[in-house]
DNA sequence: CTACAACCTGTAGCGACTACAGGAGCAAGG
DNA sequence: CCTTGCTCCTGTAGTCGCTACAGGTTGTAG
């Protein structure tokens, strides 16, 4: 499996994955003669991985910790489940401040009558 | 008043000030003989516009939009509305996929019984 | 033999800041 | 007068997580 076939397998782009090995977070993927890059079912499990932790909002110094307790099956689990529990902690913070946005949003676009700018809420209320 | 005293009266960073007049987002600011800026009561209320308006999630091209028609007084507020318009429906859909990463989240930490990585349910989930 | 696709490396760009480095100006205390 | 320390200046580079080239090689199909 060459880098085009894991980057359709995984729906990942391919400069994408070309990225994660530069910065260590895929390791080196092994070379054909040719200089290419060739992939296994476990590489692709592992971009798997990262994918969905990225997806889940995890940031990429989460995710080396998640790959790196990954491969301690042995190791407390507990790292992880902080990891998580701090990820939990950040989304629900991010859906109060965007509820927050969204009632102040909808409140300028009832207010704002679609006249004139002078009169608008919408800029009115940006400048309160 | 000078760059510092703004800063702290707008709650903005000093650097990012100068970054706002550097881009063009504040026009360039007047100095004083040895060569500090000076800022007006305008000038504040335009960075606290502009503060405002990136606290709700207005992008810089937004604000730059906003800015230019807040100083049309006589222009029709459509373009505005339209712009908090899109920004809405931003917000909305960012509340939506957060609140479906809160629920994988959830799930993951209930089902983890804090033992051992090899039966970890959020490195599990993160495999799926 | 010629296209053209897929790959390679290396570097630069994005948005919105943030953090220096290296210097100048200014007020207060000794 | 001199030093200390604060604020300011410009200019450049770093952050994050990609993404998009440029310029080259290799492989495949007609």
């Amino acid at each position: 499996m060459q880098i085009g076939d894991l980057s359709r397998a995984a729906g990942v782009n391919i400069e994408t994955i070309r990225y994660y090995e530069r910065i260590g977070v895929l390791p080196r993927a092994a070379r054909q003669v040719n200089g290419r890059r060739t992939y296994s079912q476990d590489d692709a499990r592992r971009l798997g991985f990262i994918r969905h932790a990225r997806d889940l909002g995890f940031d990429l110094a989460d995710v080396r910790t998640l790959l790196a307790l990954q491969e301690q099956p042995e190791a407390s689990c507990e790292d992880a489940s902080r990891i998580a529990q701090a990820q939990l902690e950040a989304v629900e913070s991010r859906i109060a401040r965007l509820q927050s946005l969204r009632a102040e949003l909808t409140r300028m676009l009832t207010e704002c009558q679609n006249g004139v700018v002078a009169q608008c809420r919408v800029i009115e209320a940006l400048n309160g």
